[in-house]
RNA sequence: GCGCAUGUGGCGUAAUUGGUAGCCGCGCCAGACUUAGGAUCUGGUGCCGAGAGGCGUGGGGGUUCGAGUCCCUCCAUGCGCACCA
């Protein structure tokens, strides 16, 4: 490290260590970062999507979102606003409790170490977090809300007239008095009642409260049902469709497979409307609502009836029998020549034709035992197989063939299509496939080669609807279905039910005991349900979850308690209100509280949570507004996604079969295998050979091909991990530049959106700057030495267009545009040997927000008591940036050829006729020219 | 396949409304002070060319007096979704 002679003024370098240890000690002390709620000034929430501590640690691309709305929350300060700014962990989730299986240790115990490590890297740093109202999802204190909200998600159903959540006693009493109608659901629409059956008040009052219990079930937004779920054996629990990706989990890359279970879900698709409208009024990237879009996946349609033709294999029950299929393109339905049912889906065993059973089993056997990897990895591979059953069409009568085909996914729409082979590609192969008839009924496409699925064409052999476009028959099939009871105009999505019990141990208990098999929810009064110890964190030898194993934990030693546990997307669905009022202890936060904070005005996290936590986030937000609990609809008005900072690789190539390395010019000239190497051991991709032969046993012998008499590695821009040994700490980083130098080259390594490299290099730039600007003060024992004399015309000039840079830029969030801005204001302070006390203390509340330590020390070096964080952002002001000259380009047919330094203040004309007349013109253009534009203060630009 | 985003020097990047392309920083070159330092300061640095000059923002086309910026089209990269009827 550099030891410091200064001859110039005998002044004190920049000592960043002793500085920032100091200031945050003092901002410790002082509580400066503690925030109050305060009606008499704006205020301003800024959050950070609080991190999972893993055992890993921080490296250098976590705090890069931190270090922006940390800028963000100390500039609106500045501003005057009350700002909210607080961090917590998510604690709760996979890792902490995989180590746990392996290692014995409970995973409350790692998950502290983990969290104690974050906590001493992230306050090196020195963000302005009030720690004060941290949480952590683990806590009984923070969890027994997120219980609470999962027993009012329990207590409610979702009124699709009102397009709200009510108590479940509402529905009850309609139960009571009116009963239910199927046919007719009314405020009950919607995709999820479709398997219960009509009752009449009178038969629901003499139900069972177990039959009671199974029918609300069908309501509730949070039910249990047996569905079909995402199975991780390896993990050993279920896991939602977010937490899903390519057939494998998100945590570990484990295979999933689909499995039938009896499963909590919440009721996430009663809000799919509103989830979808709502992404028009909130000012996040287009690039996450357009996947949030896509996730809901709302499509229009109609429900179409295909009744069953009775034959001597079918039953005489099922003689009122009916396939049911989705569509989105009713227009189409003269052009049926089969439907396609789903292998899982239930009438597939009773309409089955015997001399066709074996292959049918055989068929459906070998679709279900797919896992979902091996499933999508087969998507262009054509199966299927004819159950020999026949319904008849709606309109002709026809008979038309019932197969089962696997491109059928049971879960969405009906589980069965009308195929319509002229009119989509998929029927299309099937039936080009199984050799079944393609029929146009939409003209414009050239159906031997390929299907016509666009909307543009005239239908044709298609009864009524002939002559009409596409866009006109749609709504008159429509039409004509529904007023021939056929079937209803229909939405559906994409999106499903979240699966939310979890097998696992280190998770919210779900709040629920079960009583002759119905499932209650426990008193909020006596919340928290703790998490019981366990002897072990595996299942139990009967495959229960590890809760199971928990003998004596029974609701009033009694009552068998629900073993699954909550989801680690729960704790963090409505963190951000509990941060509000984190201490309360009688509800999850005070009306006062919610009334003043409302919504987060700025989000700041990565995009990788496009679909899941963001929209389990937004779920629970509506909710309880709903329930009236909280005054918004949105939980973030606006939301930034930081770019990942990936890690530069270095890499070594080893002569295959060989120990004998080759440096990476000249690798071509050989057969060789590339290994990664610590990036610590190669500065600047330069090996060092001594170091790498120490560095792993089997290179002690290693020998080397070199260039220009050194190695130089191979590199690779990747994603920064352990194992590719490319991770950079910021703990290293802080201990050789500190952390405000840290904190200005994560901003200034280019806009905070984008995905961008680390490399250390450049840092020395940024770190130059700030001794720079630390020079300017002039420090002699602490105390700046400048002159009060007023700021000459020109230090002003710089000082104002500074100010009004770095406010412009912070307000934008183009933070390495104020970085350069500042870096620019310097050199150029340096070069007018500026030593105005005038001028330079405004510069460091302007500094402040960026690089709070060491504009802590010069504000108390120039004399000042108090924090710098509070004072007040200086003001820029337009009389001192005023030109009254500028230095006109003078370009000739676009060209510039010359410049001209005219008043700001001559006229168009005036300026035409200067430069017209000017020797520079004549010798460019001896010809009048045909155009002069002028455009003053810009440019003039001559056309000949 | 569909959707979203991004393409500018050797590198990270900048360019308020269509108005001087390359600010700031890294790296590199030359020098000063000094003498082992990863210090500081000064000058230079888009490409071709000796120069005049020409070329230049992924490629091609267009609008305009003028295009990195607007329009059309193609290409590349990244991310998301994907037998969704």
């Amino acid at each position: 490290m550099p030891t410091f002679v200064s001859p110039i003024w005998e002044a004190m370098e920049y000592d960043f260590r002793s500085i920032e240890a100091r200031w945050q000690d003092y901002w410790r002390k002082e509580g400066t970062y503690l925030t109050r709620q305060d009606q008499s000034r704006p205020k301003f929430y800024v959050l950070d999507m609080f991190p999972y501590p893993s055992g890993a640690g921080l490296h250098v691309g976590h705090p890069l979102g931190y270090i922006a709305s940390d800028i963000v929350a100390r500039y609106k300060r500045h501003k005057g606003f009350n700002v909210l700014h607080p961090m917590g962990f998510d604690a709760f989730g996979l890792p902490a409790e995989q180590y746990a299986i392996q290692t014995g240790q409970h995973p409350k115990l790692t998950t502290e170490q983990n969290i104690a490590r974050y906590r001493e890297q992230l306050d090196k740093i020195g963000f302005s977090f009030d720690w004060s109202r941290e949480i952590r999802t683990c806590n009984p204190e923070y969890y027994r809300w997120t219980q609470w909200i999962f027993i009012r998600l329990f207590q409610s159903w979702y009124n699709s007239e009102l397009q709200r959540a009510e108590p479940i006693e509402k529905l009850i009493e309609r139960f009571a008095n009116e009963g239910y109608d199927a046919t007719q659901p009314g405020a009950l629409s919607g995709n999820i009642e479709s398997e219960l059956h009509s009752f009449t008040a009178g038969e629901w009052q003499s139900m069972s409260e177990r039959e009671q219990s199974d029918i609300l079930l069908h309501f509730r937004l949070a039910y249990l049902s047996e569905a079909w779920v995402n199975w991780c054996p390896a993990l050993g629990t279920v896991l939602a469709n977010d937490e899903v990706i390519d057939g494998r989990s998100e945590r570990g890359g484990h295979p999933v497979e689909r499995k039938r279970m009896k499963q909590w879900s919440l009721r996430i698709t009663a809000y799919a409307d509103r989830l979808l409208d709502d992404l028009d009024h909130v000012e996040w990237p287009e690039s996450i609502r357009e996947a949030q879009r896509n996730w809901i996946g709302k499509s229009e349609g109609t429900t179409l009836r295909f009744a069953l033709e009775k034959a001597d294999h079918i039953a005489d029950d099922l003689s009122d029998a009916f396939v049911e299929v989705f569509t989105t393109r009713p227009d189409t339905v003269f052009g049926v020549s089969f439907v396609t049912l789903a292998p899982e889906h239930e009438l597939v065993q009773s309409i089955t034709r015997p001399d066709l059973r074996e292959a049918v089993n055989a068929y459906v056997l070998q679709a279900t035992n797919k896992t979902e990897r091996e499933r999508q990895a087969e998507v262009k591979k054509i199966t299927g197989q004819f159950t020999g059953a026949y319904v008849r069409h709606p309109f002709t009568g026809d008979p038309i063939p019932v197969w089962i085909g696997e491109y059928v996914l049971a879960g969405y729409g009906t589980g069965a299509v009308m195929a319509v082979p002229a009119h989509d590609q998929r029927d299309f192969l099937f039936a080009q496939h199984f050799g079944l008839p393609i029929k146009e009924v939409v003209s414009g496409g050239n159906i031997a080669e390929y299907a016509h699925a666009v909307k543009s064409g005239v239908m044709v052999n298609s009864d009524f609807l002939n002559g009409l476009t596409v866009i006109e028959a749609i709504p008159a099939a429509v039409r004509e279905i529904e007023l021939r009871g056929f079937g209803k105009g229909k939405i559906n999505y994409r999106l499903r039910d979240a699966a939310f019990g979890r097998q696992r141990y280190w998770g919210e208990p779900i709040p629920v005991y079960y009583q002759n098999g119905v499932p209650h929810v426990l008193p909020v009064e006596e919340l928290p349900l703790i998490l019981p110890e366990v002897d072990k964190y595996q299942p139990t030898e009967s495959g229960e979850p590890p809760l199971a194993r928990a003998e004596s934990w029974k609701y009033k030693g009694e009552f068998e308690f629900e073993t699954t546990t909550m989801p680690g997307w729960a704790g963090s669905s409505w963190y951000y209100l509990r941060y509000m009022d984190a201490g309360n202890d009688t509800c999850f936060a005070s009306t006062e509280a919610m009334n003043y904070w409302r919504e987060v005005d700025l989000y700041m996290g990565g995009a990788e949570h496009a679909t899941g936590h963001l929209m389990y986030f937004r779920f629970w937000t509506k909710f309880l507004f709903d329930l009236g609990c909280i005054p918004v609809n949105e939980p973030a008005r606006k939301l930034i996604n930081q770019g990942m900072i990936q890690g530069v690789s270095a890499l070594v190539y080893r002569i295959d079969g060989t120990n004998t390395f080759v440096s990476a010019g000249l690798r071509e000239q050989h057969h060789t295998i590339a290994h990664h190497v610590d990036i610590h051991i190669a500065p600047n991709h330069v090996l060092d050979l001594e170091q790498f032969r120490l560095w792993r046993e089997d290179f002690r012998d290693a020998q080397f091909i070199l260039e220009d008499g050194v190695y130089h590695c191979g590199s690779e821009v990747e994603k920064m991990s352990k194992s590719k040994y490319n991770v950079v700490n910021p703990d290293e980083i802080i201990a050789e530049y500190g952390a405000d130098t840290l904190r200005l080259y994560e901003m200034f390594l280019g806009p905070l959106e984008q995905s961008k490299p680390w490399s250390t290099q450049g840092i020395n730039g940024v770190s130059n700057f700030l001794r720079r600007f630390w020079r300017l003060f002039r420090i002699v024992d602490g105390k700046a030495n400048l002159n009060d004399a007023v700021g000459s015309p020109a230090e002003l000039k710089v000082l104002h267009k500074t100010i009004r840079k770095v406010e412009e830029d912070i307000e934008r969030f183009s933070f390495n545009t104020s970085v350069s801005a500042f870096m620019i204001c310097t050199n150029e302070l340096h070069d007018l040997k500026c030593d105005k006390r005038s001028v330079l203390e405004p510069l460091v509340v302007l500094l402040s927000p960026l690089a709070p330590h060491m504009a802590e020390e010069l504000w108390h070096a120039l004399g000042n008591t108090g924090t710098v964080t509070a004072a007040t952002f200086p003001k820029w002001d337009q009389q001192y940036l005023t030109e009254h000259e500028f230095e006109y380009p003078v370009s000739v047919n676009g060209k510039v050829r010359f410049k001209m330094k005219l008043p700001l203040d001559l006229s168009k004309e005036e300026v035409e006729q200067v430069v017209l007349s000017s020797d520079e013109m004549r010798r460019f253009v001896p010809d009048p020219p045909k155009k002069v534009i002028v455009v003053p203060g810009r440019i003039v630009n001559v056309v000949v």
